[in-house]
DNA sequence: TGATCATATAAGCATACATTTATATACTAA
DNA sequence: TTAGTATATAAATGTATGCTTATATGATCA
């Protein structure tokens, strides 16, 4: 199990990482995961100023984390690969039970 | 799937991801999840330098991603939960598997 | 106690990054 | 083409963060 680790690229993992450590894309991630979204619509349910949201978006592309395509004036964000949500969740859980067993960050 | 990420703790998600966001950082804990170190030893096989090394030490003990033992003059570090690695391989499958589809980062 | 080794902390610096405000580009419709 | 909407980009700013050098703390042994 932790012999395969020789395989391991460290400067794409933390790059990955990086991007996943914001709360903001996290939102965003979140957001398109439930759904192909327009920029408009994910400012819309995440209250958060457009500018602000294309910026978190194009690291997001960059990073690979989400495809995009436009449609007329509308451009349609959505979440790149499933398995993205499931390491938020497991990264999430890990999380809770550190917090569980210790007393505190 | 997707419909229990209201449970998603968003700051302490994006708190670990900081922490898993650099590279010496995650030098540091592959290198103690293959078995409890001392700071010199971490020092000895990464070849970085001891403050820097004690620094990130300081980071991921307060991530809870490692556990701290006194023993004489040595502390001794070690990955806190295994599941650190699994989430650590599978992000780094992902984007491999990104890498592979798309083009370039 | 003094000396030495192991580790932690502090100060300083340079860079990266999140955010805001302002503006530019792209598309559509009249 | 003009007006209006959707999205992207640029500039500016404050703050966070990684790193180095220097020093402090803590433990062991003579």
């Amino acid at each position: 199990m932790a012999e395969q680790f020789n395989e391991i690229n460290l400067q794409t993992l933390a790059f990955l990482a990086k991007c996943l450590a914001d709360e903001n894309r996290l939102r965003i991630l979140l957001c398109v995961s439930r759904g192909k979204k327009s920029v408009s619509r994910i400012v819309e349910e995440l209250k958060i100023s457009q500018p602000l949201i294309s910026h978190h978006l194009k690291e997001l592309k960059r990073a690979l984390l989400v495809n995009v395509e436009r449609s007329g004036p509308f451009v349609y964000y959505e979440l790149a690969d499933e398995r993205i949500l499931s390491i938020l969740e497991k990264l999430n859980e890990l999380g809770d039970d550190l917090l569980k067993t210790r007393t505190s960050f």
